[in-house]
DNA sequence: TTATAGATTGCCT
DNA sequence: GGCAATCTATAAT
């Protein structure tokens, strides 16, 4: 918890393997984001992992575009995209240059910087558990929490600290993984390419699995 | 506690 | 023109 900030950054070599094998290594590890002074940060308990043209529900299978440059790009890229029109969602690219893969954030547990989350997230926050999963337990609600959108952040580099938007390893030991369907899609719904950290409170709800 | 509708932008056919 | 990797408020059980 003390002194996050002065972990080492996860670098690219991580990132580059297929997000199958990432995904579940990335639970447990930290998302840091720094703005000015105020650091945030939170606990990666749930993830998604998108691939490529085998993969109808990933934003790459069509092919490339202006919208989905960065998942072509480099590995440990930032990746935002506007969710029905309203919402930002944050992925981080994989694979070298030239695949594409991702892995899509959706539920963090907050560790430090509750107030700006809560201030970000236009809430009024109590210490109860209700309370504080309002502020990251969900695709949607972690950006806006950090303050990530598509203008700013889409395409950084988050292999290294001086993005502002990075990831560390504190060493914390997860207790299980757990494997579902991924949630909110109508394409491929049957692959089991979502993590999560098993019972952990701040895993978005489940709907149907 | 679960179910449903509505908001709202930009991408692709 | 249709649709989408979501969230929230409101309604009903």
């Amino acid at each position: 918890m003390l002194h996050l900030a002065a972990l080492p950054p996860l670098r690219t070599q991580f990132y580059t393997p297929d997000p199958r094998e990432i995904a579940p290594k990335l639970l447990g590890k930290v998302l840091l984001r720094k703005k000015g002074k105020s650091l945030r940060a939170g606990r990666i308990v749930e993830v998604e992992a998108y691939l490529g043209a085998d993969d109808a529900a990933a934003h790459a299978a069509a092919g490339q575009t202006e919208r989905n440059n960065v998942l072509f790009g480099p590995p440990g890229h930032a990746y935002v995209y506007l969710s029905y029109g309203l919402h930002y969602c944050l992925n981080i690219s994989c694979m070298p240059p030239g695949q594409a893969g991702s892995i899509l954030f959706r539920a963090l547990e907050p560790l430090t910087g509750f107030a700006a989350m809560a201030k970000a997230r236009g809430l009024a926050i109590s210490n109860e558990l209700r309370s504080l999963r309002m502020l990251t337990s969900g695709p949607a609600r972690l950006c806006q929490a950090l303050e990530i959108t598509r203008e700013r952040d889409n395409g950084r580099d988050m292999t290294s600290p001086d993005s502002g938007l990075w990831i560390v390893d504190d060493n914390h030991k997860v207790q299980k993984v757990a494997i579902s369907k991924r949630i909110g899609i109508t394409k491929s719904a049957e692959l089991p390419l979502r993590y999560y950290l098993e019972g952990n409170p701040f895993v978005s709800a489940t709907r149907k699995v």
